[in-house]
DNA sequence: CCACGCTTTTAAACCGTTTTAAGAAGCTGG
DNA sequence: CCAGCTTCTTAAAACGGTTTAAAAGCGTGG
């Protein structure tokens, strides 16, 4: 094709190896720095330049090492997401991520948490990535914690209010969330509405009192029953055989999140409790269990993919604009009436 | 403690960002040759250098660079996992590679297949973080495309049969796996059975064969029933569906996978159709759907352990003992048998 | 013909490590 | 006191890019 192909000195390449930046240099006979600017977009270089580059490099299939990269750039262009990967919801969330990250050109990191990974490793495995901003889906470290955190990188919280801390939370309001449930029984006409918890974290704390301010302004104080409780299908269905044991059931029981609401569900099934019929059970979080249709939970949603979005934005806005100061953002939950919940017999 | 600590030169290190060996050599007045020597543990320097170094990096709180250092060495000691985020098979291989691959003093960079995001991109940013290998679970990509990938670097694929490639492979047999299941129905007294299909890819077409050879095997010829199907509960619901359309039931339903096998007992208990008093499901994979109470599925477990622990293996003797052959690590399948088949009535 | 500004290109420093080859220090025996 | 070993330590060159300050090229008007 040109002239310059052949004539360019080539450095001695071993065949495997990825190409590198000075050889798609050596190929059109430009330095290494002009390839640069071409491959980044950056304003400079002239069309036929340009031109011949994104050949070159086209032919050549060069891709920039990213830790090269990373590491001559002060910017990294990496967003670090702390996630459960057995959460539903937080999949959801990843997902989203990962579109949102791409529209403003930062890569997304993802680090888990296990059994027998907690969350400092998880973050610690993050920053040694060099990301720019954590993203914690759901974080249950004290907000001290969190702050010293952000004091070394911008630390997004997602789910989980952080009372008073400089760090950016997306959240839904998880209060108001269980409240429309509540609301939404006692329209039904329920009085008797039970709430399994779901544990110390935040989130629980917030959904428990959600639970008690609702039930108080429906005037159904002496109702007010709050069972131990978890995030998991067995914590539900340990507090649904506790409420079977009792004297009375309750015509209606809020759980935590879906997951435990699928507990209670299926432990009042078994027992030969009919759901709605004679117990109506709902749920929090509309993760893809609840949507099951064996069994159509009715449920809140918290919208994944406006908080993931909004996550992404708040860290790149730090990045990127420079702003500083703490940014909350509180979207508002939506209830999910689906087939578990009917009005009282 | 040491009067060299304060004696020893500073860079001029803007103060919050984080310490570098350099920092970590002036303050033990060494060079950052030695100082790289003790962190990575390469027999050669002092037992005093050692103890002084290493008590100056813990109080600097010095992490190495992850980037710098993979730059700088050949080496990346990172494993590129690609995983569909939203399947819960997956999350418990991840969960067993993490450990496994800690053990072996490697880390993971996950990146994860989403509707917007597909095989290549994932493996493509596997590869911009310079993974030295790819763990792929459940790939869909044709041989041919994984060979030239493995061709660039060593691919184990997970979960999945690739006939006569050059690459790793680590699976569990899974004609056995659903002949295991056909022989126990076959066993309770079951003639009747049908299959919903897994859809076009590899795995879905060896688990349809295990079923038709173990229907051969029972001399059920006749009884082949194969209905069109996919890994999601609502291709299971509308398999059964399409049953319940049709002129007789069979006794039992063998289904692709646990999420599938879900949406068909859904389906079936919705129109009345008790599990497994008329009907029994069964399911693949033991993911932990199908150990909620609720489903009780009769499934086949494929040892998430096992199969990482053989992925990590199999990588990191392509790395670290130059094995070129390739490796097929084929497990086997292991029936578990919970609830929701019994003997036909 | 020169000084001037504008666009395009490049040499060279740098990012934070690892690695290698050579240097320094300390013994030993002659 | 020196050659010859060890044993430690280090200077300097990678690694593959980015970034910056300066050079080169090139009209243009004085």
């Amino acid at each position: 094709m040109d002239e310059a192909a052949s004539a360019a000195p080539r450095t001695g390449q071993g065949a495997n190896s990825r190409p590198r930046l000075e050889d798609v240099a050596a190929r059109v006979g430009l330095s290494t720095a002009s390839v640069s600017l071409v491959l980044r977009g950056v304003p400079g270089p002239s069309e036929r330049t340009r031109q011949r580059v994104l050949q070159a490099a086209a032919e050549l299939g060069y891709k920039a090492d990213r830790n090269a990269s990373l590491l001559a750039s002060r910017r990294s262009r990496l967003l670090g997401v702390m996630v459960d990967i057995h959460s539903p919801f937080h999949a959801e969330l990843v997902e989203h991520l990962h579109t949102a990250a791409e529209e403003v050109g930062y890569d997304l990191v993802l680090s888990t948490l296990t059994r027998t990974r907690d969350e400092q490793t998880a973050v610690e495995t993050l920053l040694a990535f060099r990301s720019e901003a954590l993203i914690l889906l759901g974080p249950v470290a004290p907000a001290d914690t969190l702050m010293a955190l952000h004091h070394k990188v911008p630390v997004v919280a997602v789910g989980r209010r952080i009372t008073g801390a400089e760090l950016d939370v997306v959240r839904t309001a998880d209060e108001d969330g269980v409240g429309q449930i509540v609301d939404h029984l006692a329209g039904l006409g329920h009085r008797s509405i039970a709430y399994v918890d779901g544990g110390k974290g935040v989130i629980a704390t917030d959904r428990r009192r959600g639970y008690r301010t609702a039930m108080r302004r429906h005037a159904l104080d002496e109702h007010i029953r709050i069972l131990h409780g978890d995030n998991t299908e067995a914590a539900g269905e340990r507090a649904a055989r506790h409420l079977l044991d009792g004297a009375e059931l309750p015509t209606a029981v809020v759980a935590f999140n879906d997951q435990c609401a699928i507990g209670v569900l299926t432990a009042l099934t078994r027992a030969g409790v009919t759901v709605p019929g004679e117990v109506s059970v709902a749920g929090y979080d509309d993760d893809a269990l609840s949507r099951l249709s064996c069994f159509n939970l009715t449920t809140v949603s918290q919208s994944a993919e406006e908080q993931a979005r909004h996550a992404v934005a708040a860290g790149v806005e730090r990045l990127d604009a420079g702003r500083t100061e703490p940014q909350e953002v509180v979207l508002p939950p939506r209830l999910v009436v689906r087939a578990s919940t009917a009005a009282p017999s």
